[in-house]
RNA sequence: UGGCCCAUGGUGUAAUGGUAACACUACUGAUUUUGGUUCAGUCAUUCUAGGUUCGAGUCCUAGUGGGCCAACCA
């Protein structure tokens, strides 16, 4: 969709009318504000891609700003793993920022206020203040604390600041209205007292100011225009608004909140404590497991950056409820890997196939094809030889027309090479099938433009010569939940929808060109799915993790058969 | 019981008050040395009821359904 025919989100629109209104071009600008105190996951990519794409759009900078001032919660660990995230996704920040780089002016700002008499320290019990806060319905009571001088406040914040109160035994409130509708209005706290030491400030500060004025004032403070939340910020609007009335001053910049509705995808759950819990019950094996919704599981699952920010692009943003179906995130990994992913061989459960009239001994190297959706991969050889691997599922002893694979009797076209029939099998005492004897078409070769080789053959198979083939640990991933939305249902814990097949782990046989690859680089294993070498592959044995399996409409003619 | 937000195919998103569009999914068919890709096609009385208007998905009212709000979290 190019740019000038794309429809406009409701975010854009007001940005247009802001500039249609006279706001100027240039002052345009947005920040992503995680809180360093978890890994970013599929949600928070959502958000990233709105920011930074509008950034792209508009040609304005946005800011990485960390806030970061809940020290109990947040680590530097975190902060490195977010830049790197981030950047993986391949969007690069105007501005690396830190709420806590602005706890002095806010201090000062605060002070201000105390002056101003809009601030007060209050030194009851976070029980007795929120008990004062009344509820959604009913208005709350003054704290007995609402009316001290200014003096005494300006001496007890300057003493919460210096350390010489405990922990909640004071915290700094905003002097509003406790009798607003909005909870949020009534005298909310500024600040409290934290003996924590915080990431970058360390111990300068034993108070630590509240998400809500910091925010506000964090985006003044960096003159950000536009600043994207989600929708249950929206209550916070109102306070966001009165915040930026204290401190704003003409000519400068004053930021605007707009809220959206989270992106929802279906079949997994992003909640912090439920993906820790995923972790530490050992249902995954990290925080960056192929099957977490985390940036870096999908990083490693063999998810392409580009394919999440064509999803992002195409699921839009909006402000009603949503659950995006996962599909559509795997039609945007398949559609990239398509045009950039090499197709190799591999077989994933083998059935060995003996071409009876092929030399015992000999073996000779085809050529393959690299990408067909790219003419610029070229061409690669390939060893073929008497004994080969094919999919156990691609041979049955007798099948209807609507089996394009190998049968008793029938003919089959081996991928870049011969045409196979299939004479008949050797079973094992079980009844199990351990070889199937076929003959070939000498002049059958894939390309060598002979009229055998021309010849209409309903199915293609994709095979690896045992004697040339590598081994190779392959993992299968599916969806980790079975049902669409698992943490939706009331009386039913999430985990009771976990997959027990979300990971199957099998023994593969490779073609062997693949001996030499590297750890994240991505590959089409025809007519199987796309793949990737996975961390855990040493120079001893490559793994590797199926990002997506290809479409498969047999499948689905089967599945109706049954 | 209060305040605020939301409602368009199975899913997600569009549509200066003027023919309901795009993508995914599903299903048909064509092409194909990947049952992949590609191509063509099929799938909606815009939650309900009133109102304003020549004309309403869009504006107004009410109802229904869903969500958010009572951390010294963000």
């Amino acid at each position: 969709m190019s740019e000038a025919t794309r429809s406009l989100n409701f975010i854009e629109h007001i940005i247009e009318d802001d500039l249609a209104a006279g706001f100027p071009k240039g002052g345009l600008r947005f920040r992503f504000p995680p809180e360093p105190n978890g890994y970013l996951h599929i949600g928070h990519a959502s958000s990233i891609c709105l920011n930074f794409g509008l950034g792209l759009r508009y040609q304005a900078p946005v800011n990485l700003r960390f806030d970061d001032t809940n020290p109990t919660k947040e680590e530097q660990e975190y902060v490195d793993a977010i830049k790197a995230d981030v950047e993986w996704l391949g969007f690069r920040w105007d501005r690396e920022c830190y709420a806590s780089d602005y706890f002095g002016r806010l201090y000062q700002w605060a002070v201000d206020l105390i002056r101003l008499g809009k601030a007060y320290v209050d030194s009851q019990p976070s029980e007795e203040i929120a008990r004062q806060k009344g509820t959604p319905t009913e208005p709350g009571t003054n704290s007995p604390f609402r009316a001290r001088s200014v003096d005494e406040n300006l001496l007890l914040f300057q003493e919460m600041k210096t350390g010489k109160h405990p922990e909640g035994t004071h915290v700094l409130r905003a002097k509003i209205d406790m009798a607003s509708p909005n909870m949020l209005m009534r005298d909310p706290v500024m600040y409290r007292i934290l003996h924590k030491a915080h990431h970058r400030t360390n111990t300068d500060w034993c108070i630590y100011p509240m998400y809500d004025w910091t925010h506000g004032e964090s985006d003044y403070i960096e003159q950000i225009s536009h600043s994207l939340c989600t929708l249950e910020f929206k209550p916070h609007r109102e306070l966001y608004d009165w915040f930026l009335d204290q401190v704003a001053e003409a000519g400068k910049v004053r930021p605007k909140q707009r809220e959206f509705a989270r992106r929802n995808l279906s079949h997994t759950v992003v909640s912090k404590r439920k993906l820790l819990q995923l972790v530490n019950q050992g249902v995954v094996h990290g925080w960056d497991d192929p099957r977490m919704p985390t940036i870096s599981g999908l990083r490693r699952r063999g998810c392409p950056p580009e394919a999440i920010r064509t999803f992002a692009d195409t699921i839009g943003i909006a402000k009603r409820d949503n659950v995006v179906d996962v599909s559509l995130l795997e039609f945007h990994m398949r559609e990239h890997l398509n045009k950039t992913a090499p197709r190799v061989m591999a077989v994933l459960d083998p059935v060995k196939v003996v071409v009876l009239n092929y030399p015992e001994g000999e073996s000779e190297w085809v050529e393959a094809e690299n990408n067909p959706e790219d003419p610029g991969a070229g061409f690669r050889k390939v060893p073929f030889s008497r004994e080969l691997y094919i999919e156990r599922e691609d041979f049955r002893e007798e099948a209807n027309r609507k089996y394009f694979r190998l049968k008793l009797g029938g003919e089959v076209r081996l991928k870049n090479a011969y045409i196979i029939t299939a004479e008949h099998v050797v079973k094992d005492a079980r009844g199990e099938i351990v070889e199937v004897h076929c003959t070939y078409d000498p002049k059958s070769l894939s390309g060598s433009g002979t009229e055998e080789s021309l010849k209409k053959v309903k199915g293609t198979l994709h095979w690896v010569s045992v004697a040339h083939a590598m081994e190779a640990e392959v993992r299968l991933y599916d969806r980790l939940f079975s049902d669409p939305v698992p943490d939706q249902h009331k009386d039913r814990d999430f985990l009771e929808f976990v997959n027990p097949d979300s990971l199957q782990t099998v023994k593969a046989f490779l073609e062997p060109g693949l001996s030499e690859a590297k750890s994240g680089e991505q590959f089409q294993f025809q007519r199987l799915g796309y793949f990737c070498v996975d961390p855990d592959t040493t120079p001893a044995k490559l793994v590797f993790n199926r990002t997506v399996p290809l479409r498969d409409t047999w499948a689905k003619v089967e599945q109706q058969a049954e």
